[in-house]
RNA sequence: GCGGCCGUGGCGGAAUUGGUAGACGCGCAAGACUAAGGAUCUUGUGAGGUAACACUCGUGGAGGUUCAAAUCCUCUCGGCCGCACCA
């Protein structure tokens, strides 16, 4: 074989080669179709990771492929900038945030320059520079005047260890989605957005987004929670008071047997206070708190006012409880209890001994009599019974019917809940967006910074010495005059959450050096028409309900306040798979790198100490269990292109993907063995006209593989594409020209396979490209195209069934009709074995796949 | 509890959507070249069975539909993810 392949010198030929040409630099071009690919734009953290690597190979493939395929292709990268970390680091090394980020964001460029990415780098943004979040600012603005933001005191979730408020998006089972504590209810002074005004298209325009993962689409769903349903009042008998109930199912009304507040409500201090029993009630609902939400059945307890409401359509009266299932989030925090239709109320009613009745019968045993249900609660569907009235109505009707009724007395009105709620975006800390509003001293008066003050630049002398937020620690910065007045004002210190700048980053893409708008509209018209956003966003699924939902929001009040015309930032949406990894742990049961666990005799052992080593399941890659593997070493090893195939082989893209060392040897190898095979091939034109049938058969291997490899990158199975490309390289490298036909046939094969490994192995690629004679680099190659009319044979092997077993197969020409080819198989000896001397009952024939011989 | 995804060789995974199950890779085995091989090349590799064929079994399990089922239907077991008392 020849010499080695210097993957070093090679790769970074290439990449200085591509950097040189500017080669993936693009502007708008109405003559050709564009193609807009983002990956998530990764948070400076320092270093990439394995995630990053499957995340950003997995875009350069498509954007690769796309451009070979004639598409304007805009593939950018920018960094998630502002954060906590980067304020840690200032407080644990007294590094400023901004040079820390900047440091960071230097070297991971490096990082990622080194995978071969066909970046626009021109497009690049740090979303913590002035010029960009100035923007975001002016767009605050305009939000504030459009009534989309807004300002006022509210329960927020706090997090104590952050020291800061969090969303209701960012509280995973009760503790904040960074430092995993336990949130504590506080009430601020906030900022909210109006993501609420929003639920009904956030809502509807999932059904357009065709090309996102089913499941993320559930998830938004259930997030923003739409029922449909009635509030109306129930009259407290002994006050005279009333209470407002919410309710989805109006129909059920004839059933209910009690009234229920939740322990918060407003009433229920007032109807209990100082009722026996009912402290201890309070602390025994508030010690199964939120935080232990996990706990299967939390039992249901209820405490007895003593109270009773009247039934609006039935006069009976009711009893009120307070019951620990209600929660004061939702509805009213008051409801009825329906124990026939619910089983929540079922379960309470048993318990404290409360009236069961039927009102919902399915609808086949209508008219037999009817009992209350012995096991617990009917919620299927039905016709309405024992309600007067209502009897023999569908549910739908009934509801109609009660909703009707409330809303003509007055009692109530029809209306619709959902569980989303405002999106609070002030946080209590220095690294991010400062808000650009400021508050006179005199009269507390709320006054937005006028367009030419802006932006609102952070200050860069701060000390975090004192805890809390360093802008509202600062001796000066916040001390300044109403811009309307003149008087003393003071400026807000609280900055924008971070999703706020990952929300509209995809639009500033598409023209990021503009100095007066966020986007110039018709620039983000070319790569974010009104019709569709990105093409393809590829990130992780853990954003589902975070920055996916914002960045849909923001998109949307974006184009209600005239900067841009779309209305979905992302028309198709991949979620990628975690990328895992074995876990080892040493004799003393503490986590070891995986670089230390070595096989001596067939037995794991810690290298340096010779202790045994345990192996524990391939899990998420995490710093704590020590299972991570360093990029940077893989790429310096390795090379980026045996790191990018590696990371497309086996595994589908949206699975986890198991890192294993024999994976990555086992591409580096397919990398050494490509380019000593192909290096080393001595290609000569040859003639079309006149071809072997081993040429054939070569052609057809070709464009069978031309059609596999496009179909599977379109259809993002990057596994089956890179063993579809395998399978084109051990065909025709085990195929040996003898007459020009052949020659003609090779050549046509290799060139196919260079341009086609392209968007995996780059680098390889151009250096294949270019010692195969050709002068021009492989950015502007076209994607080869496939003949349809090469992909048959002149006659195909297929097998044959006997009652459904296959004892045979049998080549047939390809225009064989269903008498040749049963006189073929009948005539197979197998095939009369098997048939046993049996009768032909029937003889089936699929052509190109089966043929059924049926005998009996 | 509700919703979603998924069960195929020793392993990761294919299977043109109902048509020769196990493509491609990893691992393993034998051989070749070697001073050496953890390099490279060749061959083999679902299980049972056979000298080799034949044959039998085989896609978590049990039924069913069909000429034909990994694929469709019913029931069932197991794993993963999301939401979680949402009235």
């Amino acid at each position: 074989m020849s010499e080695r392949y210097n993957i070093k010198e090679t790769e970074s030929k290439w990449r200085k080669r591509w950097n040189d040409d500017d080669a993936f630099a693009v502007t708008e071009d109405e003559s050709k179709p564009k193609y807009y690919v983002l990956e998530m734009f990764p948070y400076p953290s320092g270093r990439i990771h394995v995630g990053h690597v499957r995340n950003y190979t997995l875009g350069d493939v498509v954007a690769r492929y796309k451009k070979a395929k004639g598409f304007n292709v805009l593939h950018p990268m920018g960094w998630d900038a502002f954060g906590l970390p980067a304020e840690n680091a200032a407080i644990e090394r007294g590094e400023h945030p901004k040079k820390w980020t900047h440091e960071n964001i230097a070297s991971m460029r490096e990082q990622l320059k080194s995978m071969g990415l066909s970046i626009d780098w021109s497009r690049e943004f740090a979303t913590c520079d002035p010029e960009y979040y100035a923007h975001e600012q002016r767009m605050f603005l305009k939000f504030l005047d459009k009534g989309i933001a807004y300002r006022k005191e509210s329960i927020v979730n706090w997090d104590p260890v952050d020291n800061t408020v969090l969303a209701n998006e960012q509280v995973i089972d009760g503790c904040g989605w960074r430092t995993g504590a336990p949130v504590e209810r506080r009430k601020l002074n906030q900022w909210s957005l109006k993501i609420t005004d929003y639920a009904e298209e956030l809502l509807g325009d999932l059904k357009d987004l065709d090309r996102w993962p089913e499941k993320v689409r559930i998830m938004q769903e259930n997030w923003i929670g739409k029922s449909v349903g009635l509030q109306f009042k129930w009259n407290i008998v002994e006050n005279d008071q009333q209470v407002e109930v919410y309710t989805t199912r109006p129909d059920t009304l004839f059933g209910a047997s009690f009234l229920a507040l939740a322990p918060d409500h407003p009433m229920t201090k007032q109807l209990c206070e100082g009722k026996d029993g009912f402290d201890d009630f309070i602390a025994e609902c508030q010690a199964h708190g939120t935080s232990e939400a996990a706990i299967e059945k939390a039992e249901k307890i209820g405490f007895d006012t003593g109270f009773t409401a009247t039934h609006p359509l039935l006069g009976r009266d009711v009893p009120v409880y307070i019951a620990n299932f209600i929660l004061m989030d939702y509805g009213t925090g008051a409801i009825f209890g329906v124990p026939a239709h619910d089983q929540r109320d079922w379960d309470f009613a048993t318990k404290y001994g409360l009236d069961i009745r039927t009102v919902i019968q399915e609808t086949e045993l209508a008219s037999s009599p009817c009992a209350a249900p012995k096991e617990g609660a009917y919620t299927g569907d039905g016709d309405l019974v024992n309600s007067q009235w209502l009897d023999g109505l569908s549910i739908e009707d009934a509801k109609a019917d009660v909703i009707k009724r409330c809303e003509a007395d007055g009692s109530g009105f029809g209306t619709t809940q959902y569980r989303l709620r405002d999106w609070g975006v002030s946080r209590q800390r220095y690294w991010g967006c400062p808000i650009p509003v400021v508050y006179r001293n005199s009269d507390g008066a709320c006054i937005a910074v006028p367009d030419d003050q802006l932006p609102v630049e952070l200050p860069e002398d701060i000390s975090f010495d004192k805890p809390g937020n360093p802008l509202d620690n600062h001796p000066t910065w916040k001390h300044t005059t109403c811009p309307e007045t003149g008087e003393p004002a003071t400026r807000e210190t609280d900055t924008f959450d971070t999703f706020f700048e990952s929300s509209w980053y995809q639009f500033r893409y598409c023209d990021a050096q503009n100095e007066n708008l966020p986007v110039d509209k018709d620039k983000a018209a070319y790569w974010m028409p009104a019709g569709g956003g990105v093409d393809q966003y590829i990130g992780g699924v853990e954003h589902a309900v975070l920055h996916l939902l914002y960045a849909r929001f923001f998109t949307k009040a974006m184009r209600d306040c005239g900067f841009v015309d779309c209305k979905e930032p992302f028309s198709g949406l991949f979620t990628q798979g975690m990328v895992t990894h074995e876990t080892y742990k040493d004799e003393n049961d503490k986590w070891i790198f995986p670089t230390d666990a070595v096989k001596k005799d067939g037995d794991w052992v810690h290298a340096e100490t010779g202790g045994k080593v345990t192996i524990g399941p391939s899990i998420k890659m995490s710093k704590s269990k020590k299972n991570v593997i360093d990029p940077e070493e893989i790429l310096g090893t390795y090379g980026a292109d045996a790191a990018r195939l590696f990371i497309l082989s086996d595994s589908p893209p949206e699975r986890d993907l198991e890192w294993t060392e024999s994976g990555i040897d086992g591409a580096w190898r397919f990398v050494n063995k490509v380019y000593g095979a192909l290096s080393t091939m001595d290609l000569k034109d040859g003639d079309e006209s006149a071809l072997s049938d081993k040429a054939k058969d070569l052609r057809r291997l070709t464009h069978k593989s031309i059609k596999g490899v496009g179909e599977a990158i379109e259809a993002f199975a990057m596994n089956k594409a890179v063993a579809f490309l395998r399978e084109f390289y051990n065909g025709f490298t085990a195929f040996k020209p003898s007459d020009a036909g052949d020659h003609f046939a090779l050549k046509e094969a290799v060139e196919s396979f260079i341009v086609m490994i392209n968007p995996v192995m780059p680098h390889l690629a151009e250096e294949l490209w270019a010692l195969s004679g050709h002068e021009t680099t492989l950015i502007d190659q076209e994607w080869p195209k496939f003949d349809e009319s090469l992909l048959v044979a002149d006659t195909f092997t297929i097998g044959v069934q006997v009652n459904g077993k296959v004892r045979a197969s049998i080549t047939l020409p390809a225009d064989a009709d269903q008498k040749m080819a049963q006189d073929i198989a009948l005539a197979e000896e197998k095939v009369q074995r098997a048939m046993d001397g049996k009768a032909l009952r029937k003889f089936i024939y699929v052509p190109g796949r089966i043929v059924n011989v049926v005998v009996g």
